[in-house]
DNA sequence: AGCGGAACCTGTCGGC
DNA sequence: TGCCGACAGGTTCCGC
């Protein structure tokens, strides 16, 4: 489900939701979603208070205390939804917050790929170190992103979903934003120009906001807090479009693989 | 170091 | 109807 859109989302909804809230206690219904031992998890989150929520790339953080943070990634189909208290067990909820209020926080997840981890050292956890900027990150700029990719032989479509360059980018937005940008998602990272790349980034900053504001894509999985979906999938371009016509051009949108992952395109506006 | 492919786990959909 | 393979908003690990 979930990229920077999505997950930006799901925090802000978070924020409001259960800031300033105690969690009363913890079920763990599957073990494997939990990275520390469970004991020491369930002990070290009992009665604590959520003092904020933050995303980080495509992390949930939440802080705890002042050197303890509860950090969550929704992967593919990982979910957070606040629900009463008194609502039955549903499907695939693999961890129950219940909270100080009426509410309960579940952490929903059927491909069970999602992980929840507690650490006293936020910042250098193994998936948070290696990001790299976030994409409204003012040291973002053309020359800076240039020489970090100028040694990079792999595809720009492939790259762009290689977290510690830009953090952020997922599959469906890659392509939305080569898309918007006009560059060939097969072209080779390092041949790309300054200019190229001046336009990949405001691209991927406009696609961003922009799905931002519609509460991000819900094709599938993705839900927000409360269940509802995104609306952002009705304003895709390309992705999910193979067969369908380029609204620029009218030529056929393709679909192609790369490094596992479906990539749509426009092969006449793409050069 | 960088790259491609397998692995993690579960559900759905299309074809035969 | 039923089975089987392909595929799904992500990341990590392993071998070359």
């Amino acid at each position: 489900m979930p990229e920077l859109p999505e997950v930006q989302t799901v925090v802000n909804e978070l924020k409001t939701s259960v800031t300033f809230q105690w969690i009363k206690s913890v079920d763990v219904l599957r073990e494997s979603i939990v990275v520390n031992r469970i004991k020491e998890f369930r002990k070290n989150v009992r009665s604590r208070q959520i003092k904020a929520v933050q995303r980080i790339g495509k992390y949930i953080v939440f802080t705890l205390d002042d050197k303890l943070w509860m950090v969550a990634h929704l992967k593919m189909t990982g979910k957070f939804i606040v629900k009463n208290k008194n609502t039955t067990r549903h499907a695939h909820d693999r961890v129950v917050f219940q909270l100080g209020t009426n509410n309960k926080l579940i952490f929903n997840d059927s491909r069970c790929f999602g992980r929840i981890e507690l650490t006293t050292d936020l910042h250098n956890l193994p998936g948070i170190k290696k990001l790299g900027w976030d994409p409204w990150d003012d040291n973002l700029t053309p020359e800076n992103f240039k020489r970090k990719i100028e040694h990079r032989k792999i595809p720009i479509k492939t790259l762009l979903l290689d977290q510690t360059i830009i953090s952020g980018i997922g599959n469906i937005y890659a392509s939305e934003i080569l898309f918007d940008s006009m560059l060939n998602p097969t072209t080779s990272a390092q041949v790309l120009t300054k200019k190229q790349i001046s336009r990949l980034i405001s691209s991927t900053r406009s696609i961003l906001r922009s799905a931002l504001k519609y509460n991000g894509t819900s094709i599938s999985d993705y839900r927000r807090v409360d269940e509802k979906k995104g609306s952002f999938q009705n304003f895709l371009k390309v992705y999910g479009k193979s067969e369908r016509l380029c609204p620029i051009c009218e030529s056929n949108i393709v679909k192609i693989r790369q490094s596992q992952r479906s990539t749509f395109y426009c092969p006449n506006c793409q050069q």
